[in-house]
DNA sequence: GAGTGGTCTAGACCACACG
DNA sequence: GTGTGGTCTAGACCACTCA
């Protein structure tokens, strides 16, 4: 055929999905019978079917088949009093975490410049997910003072939430003081807990709680689908300066 | 050869540049020389360069050659007084911004919304590039009320600056309302214009600027290349809550 | 074992850059 | 024109899933 028409055959499918030709959750042709359809070598065929399983529509799997992804949505803000589970809520979503991994490890140089302890001093590591209405949205790794909160694992993993284990710890409130936010290519095992596509870009955004002092008291870094959620800031307006060129955001 | 060779290759082609045996800027041999190489096909090759060419490691330039990739990190930071020129002097790099195209358009319902303005109202919409030490960044799409500031466009061309022009119209203050983040991949012009990978994500942020009395005066949308940047957004202390979830962020 | 997607080679032709 | 990367077909074999 012509030239390009791995891109005719990737709009192709995009539009049949669009139109409601191809249900949520409905499989693929086999990419033998697409290639049929499409008087197109398999070549072209797997291209275009890879770039939409990246755009997230559709979801690949080996031995079984190719699907119609269902990909929800979600709007979540970050402000004043954040909070994962009244985010969801708020939107209708059903909020849930699993705890998918705990030690106590020596603190790296930034975990340990990010909570203010020395280099190599215990802390508590722990790998979490997030889900909304069941549906993987995110990967955290939270690092807080072994010391402090000898028992924090344990309590997250029964569901103790951090606010309450902060409270049992004599911390009544505590502050967000900085959210770091990039892009990039997600590795291997982080698509594979998000249950989506390496291609697809992930967003990760790293913070530090501090105390009503001002003292660091936990560290995370989480990794978020991109496609699945966007985040909102607000800035306070007491003060503040705008920006000075349009090209500014 | 075995199997997943085209990851093989990627690896090795990936750990010759961090070694520096491929200074940036170097142009890789041919798509030919690279087979005999590791005695692969084309095809194992070409994937393992697009690979590269996705993380931002190369560049590959049709009909001229396959080239390492020089590529910065700049941190942005969003907060009190965020301005484009200050952030990047701050880190030693040399801000500039093109304009690109300007337009007075109808507000789309969308803009109108942002702007609190009826949806068809004249705005001038502004495209601009930003660079940094010569390497573009971001491209922005702003919209500003083109009755209430008729010569945006013309001296935003000749380099004034938007707080001036607010300022020439009586706006002595304004603040950044809302950043909406999130990632996607671009569009063709927008990698184009980034100079980058089609297949590197890309962040998008929107954000509404307010005057004092928080009526909307401007809106724009950026694309940021999202390999090249990252972005901080500080948390007032006053009165806020943290989250409640160590996955939260 | 049958069917699915995953990877690979071989070879052809096209589009673009540059002298 | 020559050399570069871009796309395509054809065919083979491998890995995974499931009956």
């Amino acid at each position: 055929m012509g030239r390009d028409n791995w891109k005719i055959i990737r709009d192709q499918i995009s539009a049949e999905i669009s139109a409601g030709m191809l249900q949520p959750g409905a499989q693929l042709p086999t990419e033998s019978q697409l290639c049929q359809t499409f008087h197109a070598g398999r070549h072209s065929v797997r291209r275009a079917v890879a770039a939409l399983a990246v755009e997230g529509k559709l979801r690949v799997e080996q031995g079984r088949g190719t699907f119609v992804q269902v990909a929800p949505l979600i709007s979540y803000h970050i402000g004043r009093r954040t909070r994962f589970r009244q985010n969801l809520l708020e939107q209708g979503i059903s909020p849930a975490g699993e705890q998918l991994a705990d030690a106590v490890v020596p603190a790296s140089a930034r975990v340990a410049a990010a909570l203010g302890l020395a280099e190599g001093s215990p802390v508590h590591r722990l790998l979490r997910r997030g889900l909304a209405d069941g549906v993987p949205i995110n990967i955290g790794l939270s690092y807080h003072c072994a010391t402090r909160f000898p028992d924090l694992a344990a309590q997250r993993m029964e569901g103790v939430s951090v606010t309450d284990i902060y409270r049992s710890h004599g911390i009544t409130d505590y502050f967000r003081k900085r959210t770091i936010v990039f892009a990039r290519r997600p590795d291997g095992e982080e698509a594979g807990l998000l249950m989506q596509h390496p291609d697809q870009p992930v967003m990760v955004l790293q913070k530090t709680d501090v105390d009503a002092a001002g003292q660091p008291i936990g560290y995370s870094e989480a990794v978020w689908a991109a496609d699945r959620v966007q985040f909102s800031f607000d800035s306070q307006d007491e003060g503040e300066a705008a920006p000075e060129s349009a090209i500014d955001v």
